[in-house]
DNA sequence: TTTTGACTACGATTTTTATCGTATATATTT
DNA sequence: AAATATATACGATAAAAATCGTAGTCAAAA
């Protein structure tokens, strides 16, 4: 169900979204490389985010395979959304054009933005 | 100093950004419109950005005034950033077409936003 | 001048989020 | 089969963030 999804969350969610599923050990190692947490800190958030309804999970054999049960990009809608009234006054250009400016995309990236603008213009 | 403002403290940093300062008063105001909240928590949690060095005050008379002390670029940049990485595994081109896609940018922005990139480009 | 109102300071509490320890069960290895 | 490793469940605790009540101060109004 809904609700944004915390700063620990998210992280897991987001890392579900690339694996398409994962075990709980699979999920702990990837943290692992960046922040140091226990086991059962992982597992715990997991748990929970599954009794939201964040995520599914197979319980099919001993170790639970987990899987995503929002949608990718109506969550990051959200997000953004949120983040834009929060952080930039509601204007999403702001945040667009500081996010270039902080995220050095290459030139396949600029110019497949490019395209996504001239698209947009098309659809008005 | 740093350390990323809670969600709360990025919505009176965010007013004041646009207001350039402000009593508690007025901030507790413009929160009202949108959230419930009692007068002394709006108060508290500027003193605890003020004593964090998120604010800054002036304190000549009775009731204080209230400034940002960390400067709206730098501040929205590192936001992205944390961003950009907890929920789309760092690829800020995906936030970029998300924003976008949601944020209904008028003919005016978009051009501000292909001009930007163009001149991104030159830049390298 | 007395009362009322608006302000800050500050401690206490509540709520939310994150972390961890331990019990228990099931595999796997020796 | 015994020992060891790896799972989940779950309660407890810790840490972080937000909320609020009250006391004390000063200013303005009556």
């Amino acid at each position: 169900m809904d609700g944004k999804p915390t700063e620990a969350e998210l992280e897991i969610l987001s890392l579900l979204w690339q694996m398409e599923n994962a075990t709980v050990r699979e999920i702990h190692e990837k943290l692992a490389e960046t922040k140091e947490t226990g086991y059962t800190t992982t597992l715990k958030i997991m748990q929970i985010m599954h009794s939201k309804g964040m995520l599914g999970r197979d319980e099919a054999n001993r170790t639970h395979v987990y899987y995503p049960a929002v949608a990718q990009e109506a969550t990051q809608k959200s997000l953004i959304k949120s983040f834009v009234s929060a952080a930039f006054a509601g204007s999403s250009k702001d945040l667009v054009l500081q996010a270039l400016g902080q995220g050095k995309p290459t030139k396949e990236e600029i110019d497949e933005i490019r395209a996504f603008l001239d698209h947009m213009e098309k659809s008005n």
